[in-house]
DNA sequence: CATGAATGAGCCTTCATTCAT
DNA sequence: CATGAATGAAGGCTCATTCAT
């Protein structure tokens, strides 16, 4: 009780701190543009800290990546757990996806970056395929529901197919929107929702309204 | 301004010399981590001549990736021509991502670092945007034939749609490619022959043998 | 300057345990490649805690030099009480000087690395001044022996010079047992038998068994 | 006939000017305390000129250790060819290893750190074992010379034994040389006679001048 | 025209040292 | 007392760029 917090405890806590000013730099400048002075000049602290709580650079990408993928993965929980019915769904899914679009499009364009550069160095691969298959999953959490709300009969997309295809839509129009095309949300939300009619079928019946 | 007393052709052709090592010095390496010196060894060429052909680093990136888009884009037309009906138009579709993917994969992850860092650089933009149009196009020749041999009646999906979803299947699949995923090839050829049915269901009647 | 507010003992006997480390160290890795983060690490104290009980890093260093000298200088000692005759006292003499270069050589190379340092820098020159001497000493505790029982008539060489010659002879050896010379050891010793017959002429008239 | 110099021979050229700032610099500041950028500033050029004429650090070290050996190991040559008789070889050597000791003392002081490093440095140990090989050689020849011209009659000492004591002798002088002894040199060169006499005993009958 | 020598900023990392707790 | 967090200088090295030849 004399010391307030675990020491490790209080490790970590700085590490994810950090991590989090990795996070912003990097988003701020892309992986190729981001170097440990810049990173912890985002931060409280002097570069050297960052070899305290590091390893090496690598290391601390490693762990700020993590941080992105806990930030993300819940995005759309609670619009699963709250929406009553299909059209409901569908649109909150499109309103938050367009929010996403617009507030978050520098943390976005970072994750394509790294998930481009995992495909060079072995080292980020791991961690880029974890958060793909978590990215993945919480698509298909909207996905799967929706087709339940929308009461599907047929066959299912399989989850990656539903990824992959909404990804593409997605960083398509991030592209877009990071070049200034000012309908690049409002664009991907008309494909967005093209592409779940195309995948479920039984939406098309109910259109959201 | 250069003025190049070279005859402008002459000066052409090596540009375009020392943009094809440098398109292959950034398929081996990816943007992050290649330099001029490297991109010059991978060349007939000092590395102080890079300087008299391109007027800094992203001036020769450019070029490079100008020639990418060449060989890119015509690599479809000869199956849309030459295809009987809608299942040998898939199939040869089909088959010749997989090759692609197969043989190209190096080329490809390049592409998608590419574009990742043109969400960065903004001198990047324009031509990674005519690109992805041009690309864009390629898709559609293929899958509006693909709608035309299967006498597909209803509304098509956008172009953009086709290429985005298309796109976000293969780059998944160049992902597990490139980890050493065994079964990627044949996982993508699944999956993008189910996206086809899902934007063409005349396809659905009569599947590819 | 420090004052220790723990028992003055007490404070001596952290800096001879702190200096062992160092000891440790500094003939694991020599002078250039010792840092003390890595003297804390072979210790049982915190990085931090040297600056307590060593002004900087040279006090700890000359500090940990000064054991060494302890624990070299009474080395032969016990065979110059020992021995009944000069053969004998010439027989345990080399054999103890192949047990030292065969068990100590890391402790050895780090006096030489020591002593070239005292070259460059001041600061060591009197620490190491004073353990040359002690070594001298050493030295010729059994030269001096060895003449008194081989019965030398004529003049002895001057200490300094036995202790130079001799030294000499075993530094070279060392950089070939460091160098993964299996005969170093052996080579030595009849060198130093050769060199102590030239030293002392009456032993060549009862040469060792 | 375009070029005066042949690439190549020019290459080494600089090759052998920067090793010989860096011989300057470490000899006037020991392996431990010389950097890159030190070495720079003792040349004309850049410290980014040190990593395109040599590979690393290690690299550009070694070539100026090749070039130290270079210039010792003539230095004995001449006094060898032009002594008429033993007591004139003697007292030139003598003189030569005085104005040695006072005029390359750093020098010197430099290639005993060099030779410590190598016992904990691999990387170093070919080289210096290979100098070290020369010096003994060197030191041979006026001690062979010596003997002929003595007439001496008994076997002579082995060469590694004449070095390996010769070269005692000298570093203890060099270290109180080093510290400020101003008899350093003269005892230096009584103890080398004292020990050359012992070497060759038939100098004992005709002693030098 | 083309070369490759040279520059100097900047990168990742290590280190001795200080200091709040 | 002792810890370990934090600093900032310095280290080896890479790089885009310039320029004399």
């Amino acid at each position: 009780m004399r010391t307030p917090k675990v020491p490790l405890e209080k490790f970590e806590l700085r590490r994810a701190e950090l991590g989090e000013a990795t996070l912003q730099t990097l988003a701020a400048l892309g992986y190729a543009r981001t170097s440990l002075r810049e990173i912890a000049q985002n931060s409280a602290f002097s570069h050297g800290v960052l070899h305290y709580y590091f390893q090496d650079k690598t290391d601390l990408i490693l762990c700020s990546v993590r941080q992105y993928k806990a930030r993300c993965v819940t995005r759309y929980d609670a619009i699963v757990t709250e929406a009553q019915d299909a059209a409901a769904l569908q649109q909150a899914f499109l309103a938050t996806l367009g929010d996403t679009l617009r507030d978050e499009a520098m943390l976005h364009r970072l994750w394509y970056d790294l998930r481009a550069q995992a495909m060079f160095e072995a080292a980020f691969r791991a961690d880029v395929a974890k958060i793909d298959k978590s990215l993945e999953k919480m698509v298909w959490n909207v996905v799967a529901r929706l087709a339940a709300l929308a009461g599907t009969q047929g066959p299912l997309p399989s989850p990656a197919l539903a990824y992959a295809a909404l990804d593409g839509v997605f960083q398509q129009a991030l592209l877009r929107h990071l070049a200034g095309d000012r309908k690049a949300i409002a664009t991907m939300q008309q494909e967005t929702a093209a592409l779940l009619r195309l995948l479920l079928p039984a939406l098309a019946a109910a259109p959201a309204g």
